[in-house]
DNA sequence: ATATATTGCGGACGATCGTTCTGATTATCG
DNA sequence: CGATAATCAGAACGATCGTCCGCAATATAT
């Protein structure tokens, strides 16, 4: 008995995915469960397993997807913004702001699957390593460019830059889901800002 | 009571919790299975249940005993030195120590656990809370008195400190235990180090 | 010494997990 | 139009999950 269509079931792959985000962001990438899945879209688990292969290729395109939408939603919006310290306090704003209106519950997903597979060698941890690798190599990119433009201390290591950054960004993000409480937002933009006026 | 001996089979308490606390340091606080830690202690999963109830009360067992671990290795150990801003920075390094060599392994056990419950209302997440409140009220009294010393500047929020303190802390344990790149350590420490010298 | 309470084991339960196979339905192409 | 490829539902599998029950063994109390 079909609905629908054979393949438009659930809608396209995309949207999916965004099925997929938004659960995983509430239960993890690993809580995300097949049968769960399935039954958010509307569909068999063998179905949605035809789609994907298995649970781990689900969690790596799940992934990805997240990925995709942080991209959008914390960098593209600073392209305008001069590189350097401007878009650098440009891509803190972003990401307090995202943190306070995310694009799906649960908080940040990249700190959940960072937590949840650190210590789980395989693709997904390769994976989350890939993209918090390409994070702070762009934070580091833009306090290079903010220390050439003298808008930072001559001697400062972009790198310890771009990893207090993304501490303060990763704590926040923990403190803020914990205690629902938006003062968090308030102390972490502080905090960014103190980092980076030094 | 009787402690000791019906069959003596995994120890006590104590040691069942020690077990409980390396095991869930591993795999999270759900991840730790009955089934799992009962095969670590050599015993029935029956057994083990009869011990604490339910997983529930597991949990929150294995969280005591990894919040009492976590103030026997930060905490007390700087009781010796002097109030405010010279006890903060000892129990920087005092963490920052204990990141590099955690008494159990997979890092910091409770920023697994802030993680892993703090989207599921209950129990665990209610003692997650209150421990993470005790710590960072800790962070925040120190503070205080580092403003009445003069060590920090007079206008300076005291929770403002101890939040960036605590975000720098449960951001590096996130990158550390996923790149295992004993650089973030240093970092984490040079971060705290500027964070405390505003 | 007898009675009671405590403790742990083996086994079983229902539920859910990821995965696989078969067959039916639909889309695509010759 | 008919043949081929893709897609999804249904059912079942072995494994594992948390929990519960009955029974045997031990410790404590009277």
């Amino acid at each position: 008995m079909a609905r629908r269509s054979a393949t438009e079931v659930a809608g396209s792959r995309a949207q999916t995915l965004d099925a997929a985000v938004q659960l995983a962001s509430l239960v993890g990438l690993e809580g995300l469960t097949i049968g769960g899945l399935a039954e958010r879209l509307g569909m068999s688990k063998s179905g949605l397993v035809g789609r994907f292969g298995s649970k781990e290729k689900l969690q790596l395109a799940t992934l990805d997807q997240a990925a995709d939408i942080f991209r959008r939603t914390v960098y593209e919006p600073t392209s305008a913004t001069p590189p350097g310290l401007a878009r650098l306090n440009a891509i803190c704003d972003a990401w307090v702001a995202y943190l306070g209106r995310p694009p799906f519950p649960g908080g940040c997903f990249l700190t959940t699957a960072m937590v949840e597979f650190d210590g789980r060698p395989g693709p997904v941890n390769d994976a989350v390593k890939n993209v918090m690798r390409r994070w702070l190599a762009l934070l580091e990119r833009e306090a290079t460019t903010a220390i050439e433009n003298g808008d930072l201390p001559s001697g400062t290591d972009p790198a310890d830059v771009a990893f207090t950054i993304n501490a303060l960004a990763v704590g926040t993000n923990c403190d803020f889901q914990l205690n629902r409480n938006h003062s968090s937002l308030q102390r972490a933009r502080r905090a960014m800002a103190a980092a980076l006026a030094q």
